[in-house]
DNA sequence: ATGAACACGATAATCGTTTTCATTTAGGAG
DNA sequence: CTCCTAAATGAAAACGATTATCGTGTTCAT
């Protein structure tokens, strides 16, 4: 084609057990107990190659990152590939993927009022799902 | 009197000359940024005491701390006590303080209808000011 | 089947932040 | 004012998550 940056992306049998293990967990983990999930199925994949393939990943927009208060990076594949946020159990880390338009039009709004281009954000909603809060 | 915890904060000229540095800087700066702004005006403090009075005063609620994409911490002394959230530059720190009614409605409207009780939230917004733009 | 580009992974390096611990200091008691 | 002790300081070492190195192993188009 031409000389940009094609990406190519092999099928590896590391990158094919990080994606099946993300398939079936449906939390935000860190890369390393996702790491240590792969060691306890048997899956023999360095913490570096889980690491680069999350941040490949993130890059590609197959999975959401965002981080714990402490700074810790999290990983979650996600269901719509659209842009949206989370809605986290504190307790049992159980997620409600959420969209706000409104809100998402009022950011913007905002930051050019007050002349700030290139607008991103992060938005994070902690609560106890209905299951824990009994 | 008795065994509880007192918070005891004795005024040391270390604590000063930061917390004079944060009333006079209004952008969200990391702690060695801080730290190195305290050098240049010929204070003498160690960056761990740096890192430990911000510690404090977030503790405290004095000062307000956020996280940059990359992880690294984020601090300010915020003019209004009440919750509102930051529009910051992410090439100097110029920062604004907003406040979203509607947004703060819609959050907890969102975490009702899923169930999730003790609401709590995050949302930053980062850009490039206009002077960072030029 | 071949080989060049890509990927792996053990190890070392980064880098922000915290801990350690010996020394200094604030500030109340006398 | 002097003493005393808990609190504070800070240089250096430890930490911990993430990234870079680099020699070896794999993929896959030809």
């Amino acid at each position: 084609m031409n000389g940009s940056t094609p990406t190519p992306a092999r099928t590896t049998r590391q990158r094919t057990e990080v994606t099946a293990l993300l398939q079936e967990v449906n939390d935000f983990l860190t890369a390393q107990q996702l790491h240590g999930l792969l060691r306890e199925r048997g899956a023999k994949v360095g913490l570096t190659t889980v690491y680069r393939t999350l941040q490949r990943m993130v890059e590609t927009g197959e999975v959401d990152a965002t981080r714990t208060p402490d700074g810790e990076q999290l990983f979650r594949q996600c269901s719509r590939s659209r842009h949206h946020h989370h809605l986290v159990c504190r307790m049992c880390g159980r997620t409600v993927e959420i969209e706000g338009p409104a809100m998402e039009r009022w950011t913007e709004k905002v930051a050019d009022q007050h002349g700030y281009t290139d607008i991103a954000h992060t938005l994070e909603i902690f609560g106890t799902c209905s299951a824990c809060a009994r």
